[in-house]
RNA sequence: GCCGGAGUGGCGAAAUGGCAGACGCGUCGGAUUCAAAAUCCGAUACCCCUUAAAGGUGUGAGGGUUCAAGUCCCUCCUCCGGCACCA
């Protein structure tokens, strides 16, 4: 007999049947839930006050719980969305359970593409689309019973937050990066107010660009000196732009192949007026200060990765009759073996150094499709940048194959004044260093492929300490072109043997070798059992025998390795070696690790026989000295392009006066509304080249206007770009702190509170970086949000209004959500729900069948991926919600298997943790009657146990975050309970235990058991979690195995806390034991105690 | 190619160097029921065996360290993610 509601297919919640009202079923399960919502916002449970506001209580530690900013989708949330917020939900009422002021709120990323799309198709305008959108999701959130402060909730397109981002950026705007003269100091500079540098400059302490005196500057040329050091600036830079999306992307929103991120539509590079933000200047400390944060390596890598930061030193190459050209190069210690230079296709100085001649050369001209050795260099290399310009990303990527032209010019090497041809090549790219490079073919991979492909001359300078020490050999043992001796290999062994032995490291080539001969006259004695010992060469390795067998075995190795090496005989060694210095190139590959210099010497210097390290100090020291060159650090990291073509973006509080000169508006003038608009289109094209018109030049009435910015009303236009999505998320977590302060984006002391650094007793100032205690979110955001966040906070950190140098000092990536997906004949993904197999069954119910699949009748082929709208597999909440209720589902999220890692949803399992909730509700509730049958009373000895080793272990994995064991902890104990005999004391901290992970039930089951169904309703979120008592989680008896070499055999059972020595005489004292190791003699007991004893027989 | 992460029953997964597979799903058997669903109880890594006992094997592969390895070290394979001519 079924509830006519309730009738559902077999895996859908239990039925409440007639004769059980108040068994736990979906109907249950859906009253409880909403019925504590409501008591939740009615009473404010979640509201958390700031210091100095109502029911603040100073006396508790603070935590600041965050979940990464989500964007109001029109299509809902999947059941991957929630994993982290449900997550960060349960730690938030665990903290706020033991004792914390808690602050977890949720906001919304709503500036962006999909309403703005929508606006377009529709004509609804963005922001009514992002309202009901914004309306959906707090509804689908609120059904997920979490615990945010609603009051705290803000969203990036509202005009009140939308000002203080225009504020901040003004801040950014009106701030200069005030760095250290020396590169290499420990001070990293910081961001200062304009104001100051202005400061500086009337007071001559800085030294403006143009080298003219402050006081004799024109007007246009004081602002164009400080325009070119602000942190926010304009500049014409090749940009990515989109056409079909009618906008400019960030490098970051452009994939490797070329596209963008979001849609998928080619992209191109393009010179564009575009506002930047100087995030470069900041790639040091970004880099640096990853070191202190409490973040997945994993994470810190990809940042550091795409800091790219690298050292190294600027070369200046002279060029006869031009200014000289400045590479870039991390190995200064093989400036010796440049022979030659390559610029980048687009480099500046390319069309100036190029010749109109067609010169005789060694090495080849032109090497890619289309070279003619009848064009001039300079005809050569026009061409050749038609030919790499034409080249996608792609082609570029996948094609190795190394092409490139001679410019017919040469650049002089400083170190040894030596003219090295000057190359364009493609493999140097325009955008890094200098864009220009000094190769050292023997040295790098690239450079070897190209020097290959041209036939240019290919110098060794660096060698692994064997080969440097057979170029001694080759030199000096028989004179430089005298004749081997007849013993020269072995000779050369022993020698190796001793040159490689790191004790030898101080001895003289000179010295080793003289050792080698004298050695071979010497007769060893034969001593068998002269294992170690100071020998001639040091300790000796580890092959047994005597000295005479071990230095034959040695030799034996080398004279292996040397013939290997692939030299002819000694004289083809020696020219390879010391006369060509083309080793490399006889092994047919660049050596690009470090070792020691050789061939490097010149009237100038020598820092032959230096290890690599020692030798770039050495050079880069010389370079410097000389005027050469200087130490550097660069980046791959690139100024962050701030312009988008778009109308659903935060417009920039900046006009442009008659003269296109930028001004600042005054904070009193924001927030910048975002004008009306009918057409939000933006100017989509496949024409790369089509000119850049954004939809706010469409509303004219905006765009002009009259303002008085401290010199009388004039006339301006105002800036048609919008910022990017990435503006508002940059900063939300400071306004969830103090969501309507109208006066301040943030009040200081409220900022000091919940930002300041969690403590920990082995932590200095400078290890504590501060900020948000926990951040949970997806990996995808690993260089996006979180580098550009970074900025925004170590800028405002800077100009003191944040009070740390981090945002966020500990993250969580959570895992993804994964799920089959199915693709028909066509390749085109289907509804996964809607996938039956062979007999009609919907395959998500089964998902261990292996197909076929069908859907529609027609047959599909299934994969496995991400969650998403892509793969049409999403699964919705609201569903499981509806069927099983939410504390179902959020224990089934919790259950499935570590946060952090990705994992497959499966419906099917949602049985077990919903199976748990009913027998736990049965436990304790009477299912006919709804009242609790819970006994007063204390448990028996052996549940109090459980309960106590149950309470330790959850919250040690409350801590760990570690929720999927939790539940299974819970689901143990609960497992030794039966309906209608359970304790009143067990009942209290079960449900305390469980009011984090599932809190409606934890709610209504206190109200009916503890409260018996009597008084208010009131929430149990404050209330404080169990603590276990040790003693009573002590057990009175443990079980000991017993192994006999290392495998169990055997266990006895023995009181805890026995000292080995006694756990040993009781193990032995077992006639088991005995039995075991009978007749045979015991060699060693190895004893735990408290947890095994291991028997060691013969 | 480089940098990360991961490989454990039919499935999701547990396991401070100390009894591998907790907990859940599924499956099998039983109880309850007129019957079914739901619920409850029991079994469930593999091999040998009628069964049980006893034994053997087993954490991607191969080596090593250790009294003892899923866990530590070395080599390799596969999958997932990121970067990719970054000088």
């Amino acid at each position: 007999m079924t509830t006519p509601g309730n009738a559902g297919s077999a895996h859908h919640a239990t039925a409440t049947g007639d004769h059980l009202p108040y068994r736990y079923g979906s109907a249950l399960a859906q009253t409880i839930e909403s019925r504590w919502q409501d008591i939740w916002e009615s009473r404010r449970v979640f509201e958390a006050p700031n210091p100095g506001q109502p029911g603040f209580d100073a006396a508790k530690a603070k935590k600041y719980i965050l979940d990464m900013f989500p964007y109001p989708s029109g299509v809902g949330l999947h059941v991957g969305h929630p994993l982290g917020y449900i997550a960060t939900d349960i730690f938030a009422r665990f903290l706020r359970m033991t004792g914390h002021n808690v602050l977890h709120t949720m906001g919304f990323d709503s500036f962006g593409l999909p309403a703005e799309q929508y606006a377009v198709q529709t004509g609804q305008h963005p922001r009514i689309t992002t309202e009901n959108n914004i309306r959906t999701m707090k509804a689908q959130l609120r059904r997920l019973g979490l615990g945010h402060d609603p009051r705290r909730s803000v969203s990036t397109t509202d005009t009140a937050f939308y000002k203080w981002t225009q504020w901040i950026f003004l801040q950014i705007y009106n701030a200069w990066y005030d760095a250290p003269l020396d590169p290499a100091s420990r001070d990293k500079g910081r961001a200062r107010p304009i104001r100051e540098l202005v400061e500086r400059f009337e007071r001559g302490d800085m030294l403006t660009a143009c080298g003219k005196a402050w006081a004799a500057m024109t007007d246009a040329e004081r602002r164009a000196e400080i325009d070119a050091r602000r942190l926010a600036f304009r500049a014409e830079v090749p940009v990515n732009w989109c056409p079909m999306l009618g906008t400019v992307l960030a490098n970051e929103e452009v994939t490797s192949d070329g596209r963008s991120e979001r849609g998928n539509f080619p992209v191109y590079k393009r010179p564009l007026k575009q506002w930047m933000m100087r995030i470069t200047c900041y790639a040091d400390r970004l880099s640096e200060d990853l070191e202190h944060l409490d973040w997945p390596e994993a994470i810190k890598i990809l940042q550091r990765n795409w800091i790219g930061r690298s050292s190294g030193a600027y070369v200046h190459f002279r060029v006869e009759g031009r200014d000289p050209i400045t590479v870039f190069t991390t190995r200064p210690d093989t400036l010796f073996g440049a022979t030659y230079i390559v610029l980048s296709p687009d480099h500046p100085l390319v069309n100036v150094i190029s010749t109109a001649d067609r010169p005789k050369t060694s090495f080849r001209r032109a090497v890619f499709p289309g070279a003619d050795d009848r064009m001039t260099c300079r005809e050569a290399v026009a061409a050749y940048r038609l030919y790499a310009g034409g080249k996608s990303e792609a082609d570029r990527a996948s094609g190795k194959d190394k092409t490139g032209v001679f410019t017919g010019a040469y650049a002089i090497n400083p170190v040894n004044d030596e003219h090295v041809p000057i190359f364009i090549a493609d493999y140097v790219l325009g955008g890094y260093g200098t864009g220009a490079i000094m190769a050292v073919p023997a040295h790098d991979d690239r450079d070897f492929e190209f020097a290959q492909a041209m036939k240019l001359p290919i110098r060794d300078v660096v060698y692994p300490r064997p080969i440097e020490t057979m170029l001694y050999f080759a030199k000096a043992a028989y004179g430089e072109d005298g004749e081997p001796g007849p013993n020269w290999r072995d000779e050369l062994a022993d020698l190796l043997g001793l040159a490689t032995n790191a004790s030898n490291s101080h001895q003289s080539f000179d010295a080793m070798l003289d050792i080698v001969r004298t050695r071979r006259f010497t007769v060893v004695p034969e001593t068998p059992g002269m294992v170690a010992g100071a020998t001639p060469e040091g300790p000796a390795c580890d092959v047994p025998g005597s000295l005479g067998q071990r230095r034959g075995t040695m030799r034996a190795v080398w004279l292996e390795t040397i013939d290997n090496l692939g030299f002819m005989n000694f004289n083809d060694m020696r020219r390879h070696l010391l006369v060509e210095h083309n080793y490399q190139l006889l092994r047919g590959q660049a050596f690009t690790e470090p070792g020691v210099a050789v061939h490097s010497a010149s009237a100038h210097l020598d820092v032959n026989h230096l290890p690599s390290d020692k030798a770039a100090d050495r050079i880069t020291k010389w370079l410097e000295h000389s005027g050469h060159g200087a130490h550097a650090t660069t980046y791959k990291l690139r100024d962050w392009l701030f312009s988008r073509q778009r109308y659903w973006g935060e417009p920039f509080p900046i006009v442009y006066d008659k003269d296109g000169v930028a001004h600042d508006l005054p904070e009193a003038m924001l927030p910048v509304l975002l004008p009306e608009l009918k057409d939000f289109q933006p100017e989509s094209s496949t024409d790369p080249d089509a000119p850049v018109r954004t939809p706010l030049n469409r509303a004219a009435e905006w765009v002009e206007c009259e303002l008085d910015l401290g010199n009388g009303r004039r006339r301006y236009t105002r800036e048609t770009n919008t910022m990017p999505n990435w503006a508002g998320s940059c900063w939300y977590y400071l306004r969830y702190l103090d969501p309507v302060n109208a006066a301040s984006f943030c009040d200081s002391a409220v900022e000091h509170y919940w930002m300041a650094g969690t403590q920990h007793a082995a932590q200095t100032p400078l290890t504590r970086p501060g900020g948000v205690d926990l951040y949970v979110g997806g990996v995808e955001h690993a260089v996006l949000h979180l580098l550009y966040a970074r900025f925004w906070h170590k800028v405002l950190f800077d100009l003191g209004h944040v009070s740390t140098p981090e945002p966020f000092q500990k993250l969580f990536n959570q895992g993804y959500i994964q799920a089959y997906a199915y693709k028909d004949a066509r390749g085109i993904y289907v509804d996964a729900d809607k996938v039956t197999l062979a007999d009609g069954s919907l395959a998500m119910d089964n998902q261990d069948k292996p197909g076929p699949f069908f859907f529609d009748g027609q047959e599909v082929t299934r994969e496995y991926g991400k969650m998403g709208k892509s793969l049409r597999n999403a699964v919705g909440p609201d569903d499981i919600c509806t069927q099983y209720g939410c504390d179902t589902l959020r224990l089934y999220e919790m259950s499935m298997g570590p946060l952090e890692a990705s994992k497959p949803w499966n419906t099917r399992d949602i049985a077990g943790p919903f199976r748990f909730l009913q027998r736990l509700w049965r436990n304790l509730i009477d299912e006919q009657t709804g009242a609790s049958h819970v006994v007063d009373g204390v448990a028996d000895r052996d549940t109090l146990r459980a309960l106590h080793k149950t309470i330790i272990v959850v919250r040690r994995d409350m801590q760990a975050m570690s929720f999927n064991t939790v539940v299974s902890k819970l689901i143990e104990l609960n497992n030794r309970l039966s309906p209608g005999k359970v304790t009143m004391d067990v009942a209290r901290a079960m449900i305390l235990m469980l009011a984090p992970l599932a809190p409606h039930m934890a709610d209504e089951l206190w109200y009916r058991v503890v409260c018996k169904g009597m008084g208010e309703p009131l929430s149990i979120a404050h209330e404080a979690f169990p603590v276990a008592d040790p003693e009573l989680a002590k057990d009175d008896e443990i079980e000991v195995p017993i192994s006999v070499m290392g495998r169990p055999r055997h266990r006895i059972r023995v009181v805890p806390g026995l000292a080995a020595a006694e756990l040993e005489a009781a193990a032995m004292a077992d006639p088991k034991v005995q039995e075991l190791i009978a007749g045979k003699v015991v060699k060693k007991i190895v004893v735990v105690p408290g947890k095994m004893v291991n028997l060691v027989l013969e």
